[in-house]
RNA sequence: GCACCCGUAGUUCAAUGGAUAGAAUAUCGGAUUCCGGUUCCGACGAUGUGGGUUCGAUUCCCGCCGGGUGUACCA
């Protein structure tokens, strides 16, 4: 029940029975019609023109006519210029939203066993410091995107990559040792990934200060970073935990045990979760082995100093280097490593890194590296990037201090919330706990709304004041027509008027409605379309566009009190729907809805 | 230098190569105020620049200009 599906069938048939040609669907051009024209569809009959061989009036004319003859679904027509406008009969409206009340997952495809397997790699943080602002917009995109290849009846691994080793988590854990006087997460009351963090700034803190105070001694920036006790310290550290010291590994799985404590309640609040998760600590050795055979193999080389290197000169970029002179590895050799881990563990047909855009090259590389070393997964790798994050105030430095936590920001959120609804007293004759629940299905609504509504390649500006609006193109205002429809459906349910489970063709409604129930079926689409294009933010727009269609046609009609009772179970039918396609929509996003708020 | 990405109303975002480039917000004017924070109508206002491809370009190609990122024996 596609109508669009029927047009393009009907088209065909129309160019065979007039011009005596086949043509195939991805000729036809079809879009929806512009709202100054009548009509629903429009078929631009430019690309037909080379068979038809007849001026473009003429050639939309002629289908037109012969679409409104012969398809039961087309009732008029209209030609401006090259475009034929086609009205849909009225009853057909009515029908499909039968069908989509009939269908609960209308616009979602089952998952089958044997449906194409997806990994979707996402969050990847590193364990010395707390999730930022950045990290959420990738979170926020992993889940989405998983949600959304579910949704198109692809089987999906969400998966997470740790970098929990390292030269910097080396920093945190020497400063912990040397200042820490065994402060714990318990003891402080700090989150662990905060506390973590909090030492491995310390250690910066000292180090410069060591630095500063070798310069002040006369000592060039390079020699004095040569000479820094503190960093021979945490070299040694690294040194001693790759040798396996007992003592070492103990404190270092002890503090990264710390950090996961702190991401989980982090994850939870933010509504992600992981069916996989991998360790560098895990992989990085299986890369090496991975270089070192493709060293064998002759794919790579190797210096004087006993680096290994890959030249992709041939394929337009540089030589790029896998092992370093001592025989550690780099990032790239980890990544090789971690793939191969997983195509080991899955049949992934197909892999997708959530991964920001300044990392573009190596993922560039990587795909190149991993097709030469004989991965078939290599070459059809998908690096879905993404922009930076920016606040009103400008960028975010870490050295400068302006780094946006994701812990406060989520908190900030939710108190402005509930500072909002506290202000308008709506929630007062609510249970304290269903009130801190829609607060938080709010506050963070509008956040994930805010972040994922943006085309994701994009730098974005986030304005926390903005996002949290209850007009506009925000998550409030789609959360609250939401609401408000729930709100109508029990009015009509206390002054017992049911919502009829079949609705009567014999009604006459309104071109405003007819539009509301093309845009409802629409869902379809876009959710294919966001699926195969691995476009998220398709999704937002669209469940806004629907929101605010509802509101209008909500102030234009009566719905309770309607007089005609086929009429009026149209549109509380409508409504309810729209309710329905709204909490699917905001389900890819993963944002809750409200029943009330 | 080279590579990749981005330049759209004051601002934040849209637009499978299609019609007069859409929203939101801000500002200004009017109507309505009837289930829930109203809503509706109007005004204002944009494709960085120069070429090319074609029936038709915000979109594709080339050259400039502006911004970002990368090009590390960091991750």
């Amino acid at each position: 029940m596609n109508i669009e599906n029927i047009l393009q069938e009907a088209v065909i048939e129309a160019v065979k029975e007039l011009y005596n040609a086949d043509i195939n669907a991805s000729q036809i051009t079809l879009q929806k019609t512009k709202r100054e024209f009548k009509g629903h569809f429009t078929l631009v009959t430019f690309p037909l023109l080379k068979i038809s061989k007849k001026n473009p009036e003429q050639t939309a004319q002629e289908i037109g006519e012969y679409l409104s003859k012969k398809s039961p679904v087309v009732s008029e027509f209209n030609v401006i210029k090259g475009f034929l406008n086609l009205t849909i009969a009225p009853e057909v409206w009515i029908k499909l939203l039968q069908y989509i009340n009939d269908n609960p997952e209308f616009g979602f495809t089952p998952v089958a066993d044997d449906a194409p397997l997806f990994m979707v790699e996402y969050s990847s943080p590193n364990t010395n410091k707390p999730l930022h602002l950045g990290h959420i917009r990738n979170n926020l995109l992993g889940h989405s995107l998983s949600e959304i290849l579910k949704a198109n009846g692809k089987r999906v691994i969400k998966t997470n990559i740790v970098n929990d080793r390292g030269i910097h988590i080396c920093k945190s854990m020497l400063a912990w040792q040397k200042w820490g006087n065994s402060e714990t997460p318990e003891s402080s009351g700090k989150k662990g990934d905060h506390l973590i963090g909090d030492y491995y700034v310390l250690f910066d803190q000292k180090y410069k200060a060591e630095l500063a105070d070798l310069q002040a001694k006369g000592l060039s920036k390079e020699e004095a970073e040569e000479q820094s006790a503190l960093m021979s310290e945490v070299r040694e550290m690294l040194r001693q935990w790759e040798a396996g010291d007992k003592e070492t590994v103990e404190l270092w799985k002890m503090m990264n045990n710390w950090v996961y404590a702190g991401f989980d309640e982090t994850y939870e609040k933010l509504g992600i979760t992981f069916d996989k998760i991998y360790y560098e600590s895990d992989t990085y050795l299986a890369g090496r082995d991975e270089v070192l055979r493709g060293l064998e193999d002759g794919i790579f080389y190797q210096k004087d100093d006993n680096s290994v290197w890959a030249d992709l000169t041939a394929e337009g970029l540089d030589e790029k280097i896998l092992l370093r002179s001592d025989g550690t590895s780099v990032y790239m050799t980890q990544d090789i490593g971690t793939a191969k881990l997983r195509f080991d563990d899955y049949p992934i047909d197909t892999m997708i890194y959530v991964v920001g855009n300044e990392q573009n090259y190596h993922f560039q590389v990587l795909s190149i590296l991993l097709d030469k070393l004989g991965f078939e997964f290599g070459k059809g790798l998908v690096h879905f990037s993404y922009g930076m994050v920016e606040l009103p105030e400008g960028k975010m430095k870490s050295r400068e201090g302006t780094v946006v936590d994701a812990d406060d920001l989520m908190k900030e959120m939710i108190d402005t919330a509930r500072e909002t609804s506290q202000e308008l007293g709506k929630l007062d004759d609510v249970s304290p706990e269903e009130t801190e629940n829609i607060t938080q299905m709010v506050g963070l609504g509008a956040l994930k709304y805010f972040i994922l509504k943006v085309d994701p390649k994009k730098n974005m500006t986030f304005n926390p004041k903005e996002s949290i609006d209850f007009n506009g193109n925000t998550g409030p205002f789609i959360q609250y027509t939401h609401a408000r429809i729930k709100s109508i459906l029990r009015r009509a349910k206390e002054q017992e008027i049911a919502v009829p489970e079949t609705l009567s063709t014999d009604i006459t409604i309104s071109e405003k409605e007819e539009g509301l129930v093309q845009l409802l079926a629409e869902f379809e689409n876009i959710v294919k379309q966001a699926g195969n294009e691995y476009n998220v933010s398709l999704i937002g727009n669209y469940v806004y566009d629907l929101a605010k269609e509802f509101n209008q046609f909500y102030h234009e009609y009566p719905m309770l009190r309607e007089e005609n009772e086929a009429l009026r179970a149209f549109r509380l039918s409508l409504s309810k729907n729209i309710a329905l396609t709204i909490k699917k929509g905001m389900k890819l996003f993963g944002i809750d809805v409200p029943e009330r708020m």
